[in-house]
DNA sequence: AATCCAAACAACCGCCTAAGT
DNA sequence: CACTTAGGCGGTTGTTTGGAT
């Protein structure tokens, strides 16, 4: 039967998208939420394919993405978590939340390939995974992203830190009432372009303030940085299916997932150490 | 200053899967 | 159950950028 394009090839645009193109895009998400991504270039006029407004709102313009050079602790913890699930970036990204699967697949193949390629300190020193090591890794993964899902979904427990129960709560709303609360969950995507867009816009789109924003645009950058504090919250209320994957919205998984990797390669039997003992305990 | 080349990264392409009808 | 479609994913390509000559 084969499978029709997904967009016209007459009169699609292709390319570097423009920070007037990122505007309307932007704009459209805030008043109507990612999603329904077919109807994004006929609702919006843009000249793009549906794919790939969506590829750049996942991979440049959703809220909460960090840009820039990757600390020596994120690139660790992506060389580990390749060797462990393979270019599943989708899946490792899930554990940088602040990191996009197509970054993290670039980094890969332009830093780390060759680091690994030319660095015998790293590649040598990990045995080769058995069949049955993968496979506990692999449970193990499972186990993760269950409980992480688990965590997700009980946010109302009385420890769950305000801020987690706030985004939590901003997520819920603008699911059940998108129009009247879509904007408030987007409002950090402004905040993202503006910064990303700076120099070519004076002024940021108006938008209504956040519940918890001071609306003094002299906090506006500080706002800003202490995104990274909540960021997975952020993901959580925009990208809500992440969680599924396996992504740790909660610290304290994430945590013991990096320690867990970074215990690895000194730790012996790593599997059997992670799936049975410290995994089970959560 | 001009040219070349490699690295970096944004974006595209095609395949796959889940959900809907 | 068969088919369609939207969305997700990984591989690959094209463009930009910066350094070397």
């Amino acid at each position: 039967m084969g499978r029709p394009p997904c967009c016209d090839k007459v009169g699609v645009k292709k390319g570097p998208w423009t920070p007037e193109e990122d505007i309307i895009l932007v704009t459209y998400i805030q008043g109507h939420g990612p999603g329904n991504w077919r109807a994004v270039p006929t609702n919006t006029g843009l000249l793009r394919c549906n794919k790939s407004c969506r590829l750049r709102w996942t991979n440049y313009l959703r809220p909460g993405i960090k840009r820039g050079n990757f600390t020596d602790h994120e690139e660790k913890l992506i060389i580990h978590l390749q060797a462990l699930l393979g270019n599943r970036w989708a899946a490792i990204a899930s554990y940088l939340p602040e990191r996009t699967d197509n970054d993290i697949k670039n980094y890969w193949n332009t830093h780390l390939k060759k680091k690994l390629e030319t660095n015998d300190g790293i590649s040598s020193s990990r045995q080769p995974i058995s069949k049955g090591q993968w496979e506990r890794r692999l449970q193990t993964d499972i186990k993760m992203a269950k409980q992480a899902l688990r965590d997700a979904l009980s946010f109302e427990k009385p420890d769950c830190p305000p801020e987690l129960k706030y985004y939590y709560t901003l997520a819920n709303s603008s699911h059940s009432s998108a129009s009247s609360t879509s904007s408030a969950t987007y409002a950090s995507s402004t905040e993202n372009i503006s910064r990303l867009l700076e120099g070519w816009i004076k002024k940021s789109p108006a938008v209504p303030a956040m519940s918890r924003a001071n609306s003094d645009p002299a906090q506006h950058s500080d706002q800003t940085n202490n995104l990274g504090d909540s960021v997975f919250c952020i993901e959580s209320a925009t990208t809500p299916d992440v969680s599924t994957e396996g992504s740790s919205e909660v610290q304290l998984p994430l945590e013991l997932m990096e320690t867990w990797l970074f215990d690895e390669c000194i730790g012996g039997d790593y599997g059997q150490e992670i799936g049975d003992l410290q995994l089970d305990e959560f």
